[in-house]
DNA sequence: TCGATATGTATCGGTGACTGATGTATGTTG
DNA sequence: CAACATACATCAGTCACCGATACATATCGA
């Protein structure tokens, strides 16, 4: 018999841009920093120390995997890949932030002294 | 001249939930805890040591503000409110993460060897 | 009546993800 | 030739979260 392992706990934010970074493929550390930083809008810049303690904490945990080495200009590349249960722990990431969006917007819409948009939004 | 502060830290999932349980209106501490339990469908439980630093560290951001003491039953039950910064910074979080679910989302049917939702979805 | 359970507040010490600082090496640019 | 960008990596510190614990009152079942 099976059990399934539900880790449940959020993803925090350079966690989550690096498995949304590597859904489109396999990318280096450096090309994570930029595509976090583009999958962002500029505002999260993923530090060094963030990420190369996280790609080896995601690798123990097999949400990624290492996807060959490179050398580009002398200098060296470390590729890392989505596993299927990374790409299984992002959509199940991705739905629960839909569903809090979502549910926390309605709460906010019933708000005490909700304007609905207009100014002085009075029903008169 | 007025500089707008970004804090642009994402908010842990705790935090959120308290600031979206408050969204609806003042609640107390076991009431936050209810809420939030229901907010992620019993996912998550408010630790008691979570929540109450959680108050007071968003008390002092100026993000939450106590709303009123009451004695229910001879038990002491200490309100909070959303302020209009926080109501904001929940407004800015929900925002994120739309955007963040919603890009990761393009990405993973981006992803090599996505399946399209059939099964053995191969195009030949 | 008495112990267990639920409600309600709060603190202390430990854990773990994130971060600033720092280190090493190579290629490019002014 | 110094400054900068690319690319790897580690260490020590911070901070939110969490398990354990504490105290008080009300309720419920044996």
């Amino acid at each position: 018999m099976y059990v399934v392992v539900m880790s449940s706990t959020a993803l925090h934010e350079p966690t989550f841009l690096i498995l949304a970074a590597l859904a489109e493929g396999r990318k280096h550390g450096y090309g994570l920093i930029a595509e976090a930083e583009a999958l962002s809008d500029g505002r999260v810049t993923l530090r060094v120390a963030t990420l190369y303690t996280a790609l080896d904490r995601l690798r123990k945990e097999g949400l990624i995997a290492p996807a060959g080495e490179e050398v580009i200009d002398g200098r060296l590349r470390r590729y890392y890949e989505l596993t299927d249960e990374g790409a299984a722990t992002l959509t199940q990431e991705i739905t629960r932030m839909e569903q809090l969006a979502a549910r926390a917007t309605i709460r906010l819409q019933h708000r005490p002294g909700f304007a609905f948009g207009w100014a002085g939004g009075a029903w008169a």
